[in-house]
DNA sequence: CCAGCGCTAACGGGGTGAAC
DNA sequence: GTTCACCCCGTTAGCGCTGG
């Protein structure tokens, strides 16, 4: 049985001493100099072809070069460069997952993506790397065509027809041929056809490419490399030839209007294909020698001509001065060069009667010149879309990754990511937070990217999101939207995946029905959109938001009780339990109340029951019972302790910015003094906590309630999601103001 | 049937040196 | 001194590839 046969025809004039896995990086350090981007710049220039004995530069040191541009120019400074980097498959990798070139890569590599520069000679080198990666790659060497022919040449045999993917009949008539097939020779042809196109596409000089003109015609490599094989390269190729060349040549030349009739009468005449048609319609054309003129009248007039016409014809036929072929490539070549400068093609190469090009992704061509002339496009070759699916290890800059674009101005209408059912009330805002009194029901179409997944979950994930967008918008996404929901995930996740293998997977789920819709609750939401930068700094800050806000509310709630007891002239043991564990979360508050408690009752625990009236302070001094049994020194230590509970309540009240009541009047200098007491036991920075933060420091934009089932597409809360990364340069205190009203209204 | 180029085997001319 | 085998080297024919 037949196996695929794997045999390479790499010549040594074209191989490659390092493969595309070679770690280079001794190598490309070398070669990274200031002067760089000269030094490619005059390599590229003196790029090695076809011509023998010339001393031009060969591919493999050329993409040395090429890979020291690229590490020097092109990959981003910020990053740091592993020794993995180094080899031509993980560059590749590089370039194919953020292409900034117009080109198309056929083969796409997996890896990791990188803000890349848009250096100067970014093209060249992005050419230059995809067509050395091919010529080391399992694509390059070998072809079922050369494999066939040489199987047939060596043993006489011929290898089964029907595995053969080609042209069969082409295959079939080269094996009527009787020379030698020589593979290395063809891989050779291909491989300078390849690097030609290169060469035509950046305008390099062809001075090492065998290239002759003559007879309006330019033999180049392209004319050499066998028709299988060219659609073979690493980038995408489109080819615009005439169509019906010669017909409509003669069409215009004698004023008539056959152009593709005459291949067509041929076939139907003879009962034969397109391509002999072609063949025979010129063999009696070139036959001038041979055959007289009436013979070829009457050929002409099968074909479809006039009398007159083809009578006029025979005038090129028999032209003693000149061919009949060079009075057609003088028309072909005007033509050629008419199409390419109306299209400002100057990156083609001719072959004959047709330009040959790297894809630049513009389509829009002139295909009709001069009126009459008419151009075939035809895409040679299209990329191989292969799935695949890894992880990369480089330096992500946020600890949550968004699958779903941040910035509305990614999708063409705006798109509602989140929605919350219910509307708790809020406990408190601070440091970016907004904690709720209960948990609150939320939709999300969003997922973190920064976490591991297996191939299948990842695609059953990005389903969901397809389905919950749905759900929240009324409508199916775009396909333009789902190719930036995967390209925002490729560029900012180290999840490396094929965006068009993957895309053209998802189409047929974005207009699939509704899937169930997973209901996730949380108590507090965010306020701000940057991101963090790491998981630890999230919760740091997530703590320090809920400690910030617990000590708020158990400050207001002591004050609170301060208040009304005073309001309602019963001072007396005051028991207030407050939230946080930690020593130092509530330590100002603890003392707080532990001295006030103290200046009250005169106690510093809590006193019996039995001798509590006794210890209420208003009872002693306000109202003056028994004050008579007080001497004059206690008295004046008892007033004095009023003045204190004034101070406090005072301050508190200002602080939170309760209805003051009138006869409270803080005395200066007995509240320096309780203050700096404070401050000695908890510290400068704790007893800010008593101060009303000043009013400039306050966002401008608070978020409130109002903001959660209003107007969805512009509500902050639709667009984050929860831990969704926030950053805050400077600590800040949110004041109580909105929780009070909300105690209040409540 | 025509054109081009590249490659290779075959051919043929000229020089050389051994054998007669 | 003549002859002939042999080598070197340049030319050429034939076949490969392309285009119509």
């Amino acid at each position: 049985m037949y196996k695929a046969n794997k045999r390479l025809y790499i010549s040594n004039s074209i191989r490659f001493d390092y493969s595309n896995t070679c770690n280079l990086k001794y190598t490309i350090q070398n070669l990274i100099t200031p002067d760089i981007k000269e030094n490619f710049n005059k390599t590229l220039n003196n790029i090695q072809g076809d011509k023998y004995g010339t001393k031009g530069i060969h591919i493999k040191e050329l993409t040395k070069v090429a890979l020291a541009y690229f590490f020097s120019e092109v990959f981003p400074e910020n990053y740091h460069i592993k020794d993995s980097y180094y080899t031509l498959e993980a560059v590749k990798g590089f370039l194919d997952a953020n292409n900034l070139s117009p080109y198309t890569a056929i083969h796409e590599v997996c890896g990791a993506w990188f803000p890349l520069h848009d250096a100067s000679l970014f093209n060249e080198c992005w050419l230059i790397i995809q067509t050395a990666w091919f010529f080391n790659s399992e694509h390059f060497g070998h072809h079922q065509y050369i494999d066939y022919l040489n199987y047939y040449k060596e043993t006489g045999e011929k290898l089964p027809i029907d595995l053969y993917r080609y042209d069969k009949a082409y295959l079939e008539k080269k094996y009527n041929d009787k020379s030698k097939v020589n593979g290395f020779k063809l891989v050779e042809q291909w491989h300078y056809y390849i690097l030609y196109l290169v060469v035509c596409e950046l305008e390099l000089p062809k001075t090492h490419f065998k290239s002759t003109y003559k007879g309006y015609r330019d033999y180049n490599p392209l004319t050499k490399c066998p028709r299988q094989l060219r659609p073979l390269t690493p980038f995408k190729v489109v080819e615009c030839d005439i169509k019906s060349a010669f017909p409509t040549f003669l069409d215009y030349l004698f004023n008539c209007n056959l152009k593709d009739e005459v291949y067509n009468n041929l076939m139907r005449w003879h009962g034969i294909k397109r391509s002999d048609a072609k063949i025979l319609f010129n063999k009696k054309l070139n036959s001038g020698k041979y055959l007289s003129k009436i013979e070829i009248i009457d050929f002409l007039i099968s074909c479809g001509y006039s009398k007159r016409v083809a009578n006029q014809i025979t005038k090129l036929t028999h032209d003693s001065n000149t061919i009949f072929l060079y009075h057609m490539t003088e028309f072909e070549e005007a033509a050629i060069n008419d199409f390419v400068r109306e299209n400002n093609m100057v990156g083609a190469g001719r072959l004959h009667d047709a330009v040959l090009f790297i894809d630049k992704g513009i389509k829009p061509f002139n295909l009709k010149i001069d009126n009459d002339i008419s151009f075939g496009y035809k895409e040679l070759n299209r990329p191989v879309i292969k799935p695949f699916f890894a992880y990369s290890s480089k330096h992500l800059p946020y600890a949550r990754v968004s699958a779903l674009p941040t910035n509305q101005s990614e999708f063409t209408k705006p798109l509602i990511k989140r929605y919350v059912l219910n509307k708790p009330n809020a406990i408190g805002e601070a440091n970016g937070f907004k904690f709720y009194k209960s948990k609150y029901d939320y939709i999300t179409a969003d997922f973190d990217c920064n976490k591991a997944y297996t191939y299948n979950m990842f695609i059953e994930r990005l389903k969901t999101t397809i389905s919950t967008l749905k759900y929240l918008n009324n409508r199916s996404i775009t396909k333009q939207e789902l190719t930036r929901i995967l390209n925002h995930i490729r560029r900012n996740s180290n999840i490396c995946f094929s965006v068009r293998h993957t895309g053209r997977f998802l189409v047929k789920y974005l207009n699939a029905p509704v899937q169930d819709i997973e209901i996730k609750s949380c108590d507090f939401a965010l306020t701000e959109l940057k991101p963090f930068k790491t998981k630890i700094e999230f919760l740091n800050a997530y703590n320090e938001a809920k400690k910030q806000i617990n000590q708020n509310r158990n400050l207001y709630k002591l004050a609170e009780l301060l208040h009304t007891s005073y309001t309602n002239k019963r001072l007396s043991w005051l028991v207030c339990e407050f939230i946080g564990k930690h020593e130092t979360t509530n330590k100002l508050e603890r003392l707080l109340l532990g001295r006030l408690n103290y200046l009250i009752t005169g106690y510093s625990r809590k006193p019996r029951q039995k001798n509590k009236l006794s210890c209420t302070l208003f009872n002693r001094v306000l109202y003056k019972e028994g004050a008579s049994k007080l001497s004059k020194k206690e008295c004046k230590q008892l007033k004095d302790r009023v003045v204190r509970v004034k101070f406090w309540t005072h301050l508190l009240s200002v602080r939170f910015e309760l209805e003051i009541v009138p006869e409270i009047k803080p005395n200066k200098q007995i509240g320096k003094q309780e203050l700096n007491w404070l401050k000695k036991q908890v510290g400068e920075k704790e007893i800010k906590r008593l101060h009303l933060v000043n009013k400039d420091e306050v966002k401008p934009y608070t978020p409130n309630v109002n903001d959660f089932c209003t107007d969805m597409s512009n509500s902050i809360f639709n667009q984050i999601d929860d831990e969704e990364a926030y950053y805050k340069g400077e600590q800040f205190w949110y004041e109580y103001k909105r929780f009070h009203e909300k105690q209040k209204t409540a």
